[in-house]
DNA sequence: ACAAAGGTACGATTTAAATCGTACGATGCA
DNA sequence: TGCATCGTACGATTTAAATCGTACCTTTGT
């Protein structure tokens, strides 16, 4: 019993998020990436990266000079593990209350609403 | 231009939770409530709640020497800037990218699915 | 060869959150 | 009255996250 899995910082956040989406980097591209809506320095990229490797969330190939980092867990399950968290202490872990938040927000259009519709007729399917 | 608006950190979130469910409260009840499911000095709370006091984040009525504390913005208001907050930044501001997450994540139950249907249902009526 | 550019390493600092210890005023009651 | 109890105040500390400065190695172009 020791799965007590830490949560990824925003500022870690962010970094996956940029290995996520482009697949292994360099710090200089992930550094790059990272500016373009906030602003650091280079070697706070850098170590917050040896750092995250360091923890084992990330993952390192030295073959390089330019060391290669990539993201060790899937964006799919860490992001699940966020929103289970998110869930669990806003919502009491009630998914549907969520939702109900969620679509009172505004926050969703026409167009994704039809889309939550059709994912949901999905699931009922599969489901019964 | 300078709504930057501050989230609440974890512990403050805590503290918010039990407000918003009690109504306004001494500080020895919401410490009370605190400990049923945290390890936690009183003073640590106390500060906790001062320091919330002097953000804004909660009103204090000092009238009776028992100070009585209460959240200043409804829970709904809250937590609906925090979902957002989250939305935007895990799944690109895309409601039904993470709704499809949370369904797929085995979280939502039968019950669960018909009610977020039937709020789904609701909506399109009034959007129309 | 060597200077410039670009890379890693890593200690130290800054900032923010969370916690605690200690002082001290009010209240209640034997 | 006096002491135990319960309250607030608040400086100080601890812990964790984020950032930066500086040292030093490698590669490249002239």
């Amino acid at each position: 019993m020791s799965s007590d899995k830490p949560e990824p910082t925003k500022a870690e956040l962010d970094i996956l998020t940029i290995l996520w989406k482009h697949g292994p980097s360099t710090v200089r591209f992930v550094h790059d990436q990272l500016n373009t809506f906030k602003e650091v320095n280079y070697t706070t990229t850098l170590k917050q990266m040896q750092l995250m490797a360091e923890k084992g969330m990330l993952s390192r190939d030295e073959s390089s000079m330019k060391h290669v980092y990539a993201a060790v867990e899937a964006e799919h399950k860490t992001k699940s593990l966020l929103l289970d968290r998110f869930v669990d202490h806003l919502y009491g872990g009630s998914a549907s209350n969520l939702v109900m938040q969620l679509l009172d927000n505004k926050k969703a259009s026409k167009a994704e609403l039809d889309e939550i519709r059709a994912v949901l007729d999905q699931l009922e399917k599969g489901n019964s």
